[in-house]
DNA sequence: ACCTGAACACCGTTCAAGT
DNA sequence: ACCTGAACACCGTTCAAGT
């Protein structure tokens, strides 16, 4: 999506011989190909043909690196969709479009922590949340606060979701979880011991939309 | 809570000049005091007086370390606040004591992301928030996602907030977010163009609280 | 059995210099 | 303005040897 805010300014000098677009472009040939964790700056440097310092050219550091790597894979998935009349009901739809892009793409969570999903195309986002909240009467303090309550339980659905995904592949050991379920005392914990044996078939459900209408509607109120 | 799977054998040989409790709390004191960040198999041998490869005597790994810090964090944390005997306020007051002992130890809730629970100390809080939404008049099953949603906001809470005082520590240059905000366009996305001078003060409160009591109201509607 | 020193194969980033 | 090479200040972990 749109041209980042600072656009590089064309003046005098030495031609550059790579560019933003190709970093990224790279960068996410990498992730996608590789994961995250292999994504380093010298890495990264050896495969366009020059050297770690030559990146620092076109980015702060390697968190900004993360940070556009997300922007254009938001920039590239997020599509905005159709927007109900009703401002609660629109809230929710948009949130939950956010998450809808963010989930499948595994190492967003390392990124995600960043401070807010702030990238240029995650704006018109966030703008239909606040929206939606002013129009339930909240002012436009309160409505800040109720998109950081939002961004706050969608990111960690994500991230906790996405953790145990990681954790689940390829291991059948029993998980320390399981170890402590099955030593449970049944009389001093009846509510735990009560649902232990349905615990992880009923984690795994997707009740995302469900808390969000919930929060939505607290928020609201 | 519970001693290791594997406790050092007694036997014949040189007797240890380190114990893994001595890793363990020279450990935590870093971690304390310096963040995770600065946790590292080389400096924790420097401040034990040892080297690296004598840790690796007495732990697996760096993996493993984490993991025995946090269960003993969680064990010595954990304090059982008064419960309120209205329900709703139980699970709020419950839930912001988990994250009273989590929020200034955020490296903690990362690992944790693994699983929801991180260890037994954690069980009675679960207990409790599940008690309350019962008495609510969930039934077991929306008990359960409803903890779900309230620790998904919980953990996301923490996160976001740990990363967004890491990333702030000592850097005065414009963040990608100053430079995406500087160049909104105030005709479409009025909202906002609205709170963006407010963005950082607004976003750095602390309403936890807030959102916690709108998510916990949502769900026992 | 426990510990050491050296080495391997890496990191992100700064700095001064080149074109 | 853009890029380079060298260097800084680190990592986790393995290996072979010492006590």
């Amino acid at each position: 999506m749109g041209a980042m805010p600072s656009v590089p300014r064309r003046a005098a000098g030495r031609p550059p011989r790579i560019s933003r677009t190709e970093i990224i472009d790279t960068a996410r040939r990498i992730v996608d190909e590789e994961g995250v964790e292999r994504l380093t700056m010298r890495r990264l440097a050896g495969e366009i043909g020059s050297t770690p310092m030559a990146l620092y050219h076109h980015v702060r550091d390697k968190d900004e690196l993360l940070l556009l790597l997300l922007d254009d894979y938001a920039a590239r998935m997020m599509r905005k969709p159709g927007l109900p009349a009703e401002p609660r009901e629109r809230v929710v739809v948009v949130a939950a479009a956010i998450r809808a892009v963010l989930a499948p793409c595994p190492w967003i969570a390392e990124v995600l922590t960043a401070d807010d999903l702030m990238s240029e195309s995650a704006l018109w986002f966030v703008e239909q949340i606040l929206d939606g909240l002013a129009e339930c009467g909240l002012s436009p303090e309160r409505a800040v606060h109720g998109y950081r309550a939002i961004w706050y339980y969608t990111a960690g659905e994500i991230i906790v979701r996405a953790a145990a995904a990681r954790r689940r592949a390829g291991d059948d050991r029993p998980t320390y979880r399981d170890r402590v379920f099955a030593g449970l005392d049944g009389t001093e914990l009846p509510r735990l011991a009560e649902v232990a044996p349905q615990w992880a078939p009923l984690t795994a459900q997707d009740t995302y939309l469900d808390g969000l209408r919930a929060l939505v509607d607290g928020l609201t109120r």
